[in-house]
DNA sequence: TTGTATGCGTTATCAT
DNA sequence: ATGATAACGCATACAA
C-alpha cells in the first residue's frame, strides 16, 4: 500500500481510503490512486485489518470427514451461508477423533476465526479450554455436547425420522422388523436405536426388539440377516440406522430380496435407481448446515440471546421397499418348475 | 502476551520464544512462563505472526461444487495434505461461474493464504491479474488453462480412460457404441467426446460416432437411447461420460436392460451394487487432489523448477455391465409362454 | 480534501 | 540468557 502511495503521490492514508471507498477523496485523485493498483495489480490484504480490527471474516468448520456425502453437504451449505455474509470458510476434518479435533480447534481458534460450526466427535464437552478461553461463538451441528453452559445447536429429528420409519413398515403389515445400526460409539446411531426400541413399545409389537449395531460389513449385515430370517418368528424389514449401514446393506439385501422389505435412514443418491427403489428417511444435510451457519451469523451480528436448540424435521420418502416383498417373478417359475 | 510478559515479569521477546520453543531460555524461567499461560488460557493468535512473516499456513481451494462427490474427494485429500504441514485448507465454491471464481479468487488472495489449488470454472486464464500480482502459487486442477506461463498442472488422463472403457466394450464384441457426455461447455467431457471418436476411428469401427452431449436428464437420456436403439444399426453398449451423466442415465437404461451393456465414465457409491454391477472408468479424486496439494507444497518449499504437468493414470474396474446383455430369465420366460 | 501519528500482536535484529 | 525496539500492513483518531 506505501508503494501504492509513493507511486500516486499521496499518503497511505488516502490510498486507504480509496480502497475501502470511504467518502472524501477528490474525484481525480482517486482515479489516479485507482490506475496505479490498477496496474500493479495490489489488492489489500486482511492480515494487517485483521490485526487492527481484530476480525478475520472467516468462519471455521469442523467434521468427521469431508468426503462422506453427508458432511459434504453441510459443509457446502455452510460455505455457500458464509458467502453471503462474504465470509470465507476454512474446513477442517477431525477424523473422528477427539484429539483430532482439539488439535484443529486449537489452529482455528488461533487463526482467530470470527466463528465455528462444529460437528462434535465425541460428546465430551469440546468446549475446550482454548475455545472457550477465545470467546469464539460457536454452533454445534448434528450432535449435542454436554456442557455446563449452554450452547446453540442444530440437530436432526433422529427420534421422529426413525418412528416414521418404523410406522411406515407397520402400515404396510410388517410386524417383525430390525434394525441395523452405526456404531454405537456414534450418537446419532444410539438415537436411533433408542427410538426404534421405543417406537416398537408404543406401538405394542411382540417381541424382543432386534438390533444389530455397526460398524457393519456386508458379511455383519449378512450374518444379522441370517440369524433374524431363520428363527421361528423371522423379521420381513429391516431399517438401517444411516448411509454407512445403508451401502453395505444393500448388498446383501439383494440374497432377501424376495422377503425383506426395507427403510433406509438418510437418502442417498441412487435411492430410486436401486431394485426395489428405497424408501428413505431425509434428514436435510443442506438444511442443517445453513440453519448452523445462519444462527451463528445471528450470533456474530450481535444477537446476545440465550443459547438455543434447532431440532430439523425429516421426512420421509417413500418408494417401493418398505412395501412386502412378493416372491418376484422368475423365482416363482423356477420354484414351479 | 504482553500481560504474559508482565506477569511473568520476563520480556515479552521471552515470552514469544517460549511459546515458539525457540532456545535460549533457561529452564525455570521457560517453566515460570509457561505456568502463566497456562493460569491465564494464553493462545498466541497468528494474526500478529502472519503480519511480521507473511505467511498464513493456509492454503486455499477453489472448487464447483463441494457437495459434488467428485469435488468433495478432491476437497478432503486436499484437507488431508494441508493438515500434514500443519496448514489450514480454506475451501470456496465458484459454482461453475468464472465470474464468482474471480471474486473467491480475489477473497483468498486477499487473505493472503500462501498457495491455491483451483479447479478452473472456464478455460480463460484464470490467471488473473490479481493473483498474478500476488505472486502466489497455483496448482490447476483437472482441467488445464490457457496461460503464456507455463503453470503447475494436475489432469486425469481422460483419453486413455475414455479408450480403455471402449476396448472393453469391444473385446466384449460391441461394435456400435453410443457415448453420452456431459455438458460441451466442459472441458473434460469435450476431452472425453474426443477420445471416444479419436478410438472408435483407431480401431476403424464402422459407422458415425453416437454423441450425446449433456447436460442430461433422464428425459434426454432416454431420447438419445430410442433414437440410438432404433435404427438399423443399434447400438448395443454406451459410455457415460462422467458422474452428473450417470445418474440420470441409470434411471433410463434400466428400460434397455435387456438391450444394453455399458460403462461408466468415474466410480459411484453403489456401482456395485446396481444391476448389472456397473463396469467404470475410475479417476482417483482423492489421488489427483494430493498430487496437487503435493506440487503446491513443494512449491511452498521453495521448488524452483519448471511448471509441470502431471497426468493421472486412469482405472477400469471391471464388473457386470460392460458384457453382452443376455435377455434376463423371467423375460425369456414371459416370451416363451 | 489530505496527511501524520499511533497502535493492533507478533517476530527479527541487535543490544546487553 | 534476556531485553529493548523496530517493523509488518492496515485503520483509527486527529490535525492541517
Amino acid at each position: 500500500m506505501a508503494d501504492i502511495a509513493a507511486e500516486a503521490h499521496v499518503s497511505v492514508k488516502t490510498v486507504s481510503r480509496v480502497v475501502n471507498h470511504e467518502p472524501g477523496v477528490r474525484p481525480d485523485t482517486a482515479e489516479r490512486v485507482r490506475g496505479v493498483i490498477e496496474r500493479v495489480g495490489f489488492r489489500r490484504g486482511d492480515s494487517g485489518a485483521t490485526l487492527r480490527q481484530g476480525r478475520t471474516f472467516t468462519i471455521g468448520l469442523v467434521v468427521e470427514d469431508l468426503a462422506d456425502p453427508f458432511y459434504s453437504h453441510i459443509s457446502a451449505a455452510v460455505e455457500r451461508e458464509a458467502r453471503i455474509h462474504r465470509y470465507l470458510l476454512v474446513t477442517a476434518s477431525a477424523e473422528g477423533s477427539p484429539t483430532r479435533e482439539r488439535s484443529v480447534l486449537k489452529g482455528l481458534v488461533a487463526r482467530r476465526v470470527d466463528g465455528l460450526v462444529v460437528v462434535p466427535a465425541g460428546e465430551t464437552p469440546v468446549a475446550d479450554p482454548t475455545v472457550i478461553a477465545s470467546r469464539t461463538p460457536v454452533v454445534y451441528l448434528d450432535r449435542p455436547v454436554r456442557s455446563e453452559t449452554a450452547v446453540d445447536t442444530v440437530l436432526s429429528d433422529n427420534l421422529g425420522g426413525i418412528r416414521s420409519a418404523v410406522e411406515h413398515l407397520v402400515a404396510h403389515g410388517h410386524r417383525r422388523i430390525g434394525f441395523l445400526g452405526d456404531s454405537p460409539d456414534v450418537w446419532t446411531a444410539r438415537q436411533r436405536r433408542e427410538g426404534f426400541v421405543a417406537t416398537l413399545r408404543d406401538l405394542r409389537l411382540p417381541g424382543t426388539p432386534l438390533v444389530a449395531m455397526g460398524p457393519h460389513t456386508p458379511e455383519t449385515v449378512r450374518t444379522a440377516l441370517t440369524r433374524w430370517t431363520s428363527g421361528a418368528d423371522p423379521v420381513t424389514a429391516v431399517i438401517t440406522g444411516n448411509t454407512r449401514v445403508t451401502i453395505p446393506a444393500l448388498t446383501s439385501l439383494h440374497a432377501w430380496a424376495t422377503q425383506l422389505s426395507f427403510v433406509a435412514y438418510d437418502d442417498f443418491e441412487l435411492s430410486d435407481v436401486v431394485e426395489p427403489a428405497a424408501t428413505v428417511v431425509h434428514q436435510d444435510p443442506a438444511a442443517m448446515g445453513q440453519k448452523a451457519a445462519q444462527q451463528l451469523f445471528a450470533r456474530l451480528l450481535g444477537d446476545e440471546g440465550p443459547a438455543q436448540t434447532f431440532v430439523l424435521p425429516t421426512r420421509l420418502i417413500v418408494r417401493a421397499s418398505g412395501a412386502p416383498r412378493r416372491p418376484a417373478r422368475d423365482v416363482r417359475n423356477v420354484s414351479a418348475s
